[in-house]
DNA sequence: TTAGTTAGTTACTTTATGTAAGTAAGTATA
DNA sequence: TATACTTACTTACATAAAGTAACTAACTAA
């Protein structure tokens, strides 16, 4: 069964923003250029999937990959303007997390 | 490694929104109240996990079912108030498809 | 020579999803 | 009476995605 009546677009963007782990790299590089280890620990991901993650939003132009030949070698992650341009969504979620997640009580 | 620094309510949020088919039922039920079959026909979802989903929704009081006992059965499912509080995520998200995603040409 | 750094990759296990067939409860048809 | 048809699922099995932990390249420092 394979016949979507979805607008082809909007599900594309819904593909991109539903793939695990994606809208929180996103989201983490809101808040400014990033190495792979600190996204890594910031978020919990596994640096298999990360890597992976990072490949495919450089390929959608979404990140920015910047090599600086230190030592050892430095890695830049951030976002590109296709990448910026989510920044609404991602506030809408964050704003309805503070109204309609209840907090967590540890 | 186990440490994540965002908040754990926008990481909630996050997770019910990047899994796999979720936005898409509620997108979906957005534009009203709607049958399984419906459902399943308009994203192209299997029977199976459409079925893992709305459970889910269901118990996150995201979404009603309403038990109709015509014959066969008719299950109705809309959003609750919760549900409906998800659109402007949704909307940003059409939106920016509609800039960001380049038109299919098939 | 051994240890330490960052940014990955590899092999293997566990979990999630896809596919197709089957089920319950009822009506209609032959 | 038996067979077929409906909706809304469930089940068994296969494939794909993600988690875990160990490993690698290239270089420095001790």
């Amino acid at each position: 069964m394979k016949q979507p009546t979805i607008c082809p677009r909007f599900e594309k963007a819904i593909s991109l923003l539903s793939q695990r782990w994606t809208a929180l790299v996103i989201y983490q590089l809101l808040s400014g250029t990033q190495r792979f280890s600190e996204i890594q620990s910031a978020i919990g991901i596994s640096g298999k999937v990360l890597s992976e993650r990072l490949k495919d939003l450089e390929h959608q132009d979404v990140v920015k990959r910047k090599v600086i030949p230190e030592t050892p070698v430095v890695i830049e992650y951030s976002l590109t303007e296709k990448g910026h341009s989510l920044e609404p969504i991602l506030r809408e979620i964050e704003n309805w997390s503070q109204l309609w997640v209840p907090p967590v009580t540890e």
